[in-house]
DNA sequence: AATAATAGTGAGAACGATTATTATTTTTAA
DNA sequence: TTAAAAATAATAATCGTTCTCACTATTATT
């Protein structure tokens, strides 16, 4: 297991993500991040959002359109797009036993295997775009 | 509008997709098509498989690792995916106030906006890869 | 049946997102 | 302070998918 060494670009590549709440995608950090590291590749960012995904500081949220979206955010909650601007907010579900209950209702209807955990996805209209 | 005319290697891969209840990959979908004829290309088979999903003939189904399946079962329906040997099979929920118990309940950590449906994926171990 | 119009195909180029390669730079331990 | 090895920047490679376009197949009209 090769030694974790410090790196200024992966520091600021946390921060970012710790700092917003909107799911970027890896494009997004690299386009702000850059405005600190002038020099940084994409490659960069790939490798230390992996690096972060496969340490459990962050997670991945694949959407239904293909895009794929990180999130700094690590505790088992819902994602939410809006069809009309693409954009991605947490739901809440502050009713801890609604995973369980999800997942036992499934478990019926495969006998033999066993179901260990589940992605919802939720799309429809944010405020904003019902406004308008 | 453009007329739609009749093409054999559109009803083979119709066909082929509609006598399968695993969920293949348009790559998939190529490689069996291809023994009826030989000629033909991957676009075709993309094409096709879009020109269905559009009309409302197939549906897709996105995974959680970035790969694209298709269905020829257009009725809404979950998805479980075994993470050892990666099959994916259908999960039948009996009881059709599932859906909107779901959605009802995240509705309520949306206020403004409106949840018009979701998508959950289903993970775990499979019948097969339980027993080994 | 022959013809004309046009949708669909096959081959391969192009594309966007992501991963891999490698020489150089930075960090860390001795 | 030096030596190791981990991380970077730049860029090439890869993967899945879409696009382009000359040619073929299907359909409607004679």
């Amino acid at each position: 297991m090769p030694t974790v060494k410090k790196s200024r670009q992966r520091e600021a590549i946390k921060t970012f993500l710790y700092s917003r709440h909107d799911h970027p995608t890896a494009e997004v950090v690299y386009n702000n991040v850059i405005k600190e590291f002038p020099k940084i590749s994409l490659g960069t960012v790939y490798r230390n959002l992996s690096f972060l995904v496969d340490r459990g500081e962050a997670i991945t949220v694949p959407c239904e359109d293909g895009s794929v979206h990180f999130d700094g955010k690590t505790e088992p909650h819902y994602h939410f797009q809006c069809k009309n601007c693409g954009s991605i907010s947490d739901i809440e579900m502050d009713d801890p036993s609604y995973e369980n209950t999800v997942i036992s209702e499934a478990q019926k209807h495969l006998p033999g295997g066993r179901i260990t955990g589940h992605v919802t996805f939720f799309y429809g209209l944010c405020a904003k775009c019902t406004d308008s």
